[in-house]
DNA sequence: TAAAATCTCTATAGGGTTAATAGAGAATAT
DNA sequence: ATATTCTCTATTAACCCTATAGAGATTTTA
């Protein structure tokens, strides 16, 4: 399950995205606006974007007037990098992550182990969709980029 | 992520499969036997096969000589079922589920959300592998079914 | 019939994670 | 200066995951 915690940093990150495409001269958003038009609560959501800002995905100002923009164009930034900086790894096991492999602990036989191969196969097809569809793609009514079999 | 439990289930399952596979008449297997040779824990392993037992995948015998075996070939039992039967839908929001969808509480317009857009094609493109390997697929290394892509 | 082996079932408990809240601190604009 | 805003550390309540315990029911065998 994609956490609430997620949800509500794709939802920020969307909110910020939407903002910037309305205006060329985009101001910051503050905290207290998204929290409000996107039924975040507030405290949570400070957390989360001072993560977000801390992994490079959005800029910061403080004192008046201060608030949240992209820290780059919504064309760069991947479904697949938030979810995996919020929830960890996009693979369902540990031994079938490539950003973040990790051995099972109790693994008698990795290279014949049938439940990693699949749930690698699984990951691979996820990532393939989470890492190539952006903030850009979703931002009108499109959404999931370059993939075939959407009937769009 | 997969539970532990899910992973036990399935190596269970699998260990089934193959002690169907060495013999042609197939005595039933004991807990025991299972919970020592893929390393479950045994009070455990009696819950999850159980469970296993109530949604019709094994069958179990009791008194001595008691055991469990796969209810049905090992053709007809695929990864997505077990993996929905302990861990819940495949899906990573429930707004994106096939066979267990529900609104989420805070959506505002489910048509237009691009988080649910997303998730749904990971959902379809994981449904898609794990719906289509059966522990059949897995018997002999050969695993991933008729899943293109993967090297073989 | 008694004993042994095995599955069945309900209850419970510890540990970790998630979602959220609180409140003091630091920076900036006016 | 003062108001506004982000920054940071702590804390909490609820929930879920993993596992264990123990009594009960069924079957085989002696």
């Amino acid at each position: 399950m994609l956490s609430q915690k997620a949800k509500y940093a794709m939802r920020a990150l969307i909110y910020l995205a939407k903002a910037r495409d309305d205006k060329a001269d985009t101001p910051p958003v503050g905290i207290a606006e998204i929290a409000a038009k996107q039924a975040v609560p507030r405290k949570f959501l400070e957390l989360i974007l001072l993560e977000l800002k801390r992994h490079g995905l959005v800029q910061s100002y403080r004192g008046k007037h201060g608030g949240y923009a992209l820290a780059k164009a919504p064309e760069g930034i991947y479904f697949g990098d938030v979810i995996r900086l919020i929830d960890g790894p996009l693979a369902q096991l540990p031994c079938a992550s490539l950003t973040a492999y990790r051995r099972c602990a109790d693994c008698e036989d990795e290279a014949t182990c049938a439940i990693r191969h699949v749930l690698k196969q699984v990951r691979d097809a996820s990532a393939g969709i989470l890492d190539r569809t952006s903030l850009s793609d979703v931002l009108d009514g499109r959404s999931g980029g370059m993939v075939m079999g959407d009937g769009i």
